[in-house]
DNA sequence: ACGAGTTACTATGTCTGTCAAGGTATATAG
DNA sequence: CTATATACCTTGACAGACATAGTAACTCGT
């Protein structure tokens, strides 16, 4: 069972912000966490993944830097900014306001 | 305090059939309803509600009719149809899930 | 009687995040 | 030497939400 992209929408920025909190990564690690993490019923598209390293970056909340890998196909590293950290915040208490909202709203309580 | 749309995206099916539950209804009560039960922190736009309307009768969840009104402007009342139930409870069941997972996903709890 | 505001619906075009599809390159296992 | 895994990137398309604008009928204060 996997849920749509529309209900991800939005929260991908933060799934994100939310890894590198814990320590600097490049994309294929979040994505594989990320899956495994959900037992593949949430799967970033690469596509996905890549635009939001660039819009995150274009936005200062994430920096980059290439991995001195000796071995290995290349890596692009990134770490999260002191703004970024802020974002991460603000998301998390966005979301915590909308799960109320929604949940007021979609839920059959009152007539 | 008000949510973005990227949070709220694919839920506004969900949040207009739940209206139609309790009974037929048109546009303008629905969009009053929803913003007055989230004290205006949540406003449907015009443009997504009846697009909304015309996504969701193709999808054959919800059924139209002109109401007889002998005063005021006329409206275009909606009916939530049978397959609409079935798939209201779909939505809040992934919705119950994807909730779960965002949260896992989000939350600052493993390292 | 008239203008402003409210109710109510519709149409057109734009923006943004996600995705499908495809490509590049290196290392390892069989 | 071929398949698989690792790792990154680009292009174009799509769908939902939105901005903007228009139509039309009623209501209320002056």
């Amino acid at each position: 069972m996997s849920i749509t992209s529309d209900l991800l929408r939005g929260h991908t920025d933060t799934i994100i912000l939310r890894h590198l909190l814990n320590r600097d990564s490049y994309g294929y690690e979040i994505n594989k966490y990320i899956s495994e993490k959900t037992d593949g019923a949430y799967e970033l598209k690469e596509a996905t993944l890549y635009s939001a390293f660039r819009r995150l970056e274009e936005n200062g909340l994430i920096s980059s830097y290439w991995g001195d890998e000796t071995t290995g196909a290349r890596r692009r590293y990134y770490s999260i900014t002191r703004q970024g950290r802020v974002v991460y915040e603000k998301n998390i208490a966005d979301w915590d306001e909308a799960k109320t909202l929604i949940d007021e709203l979609i839920r059959e309580v009152d007539v």
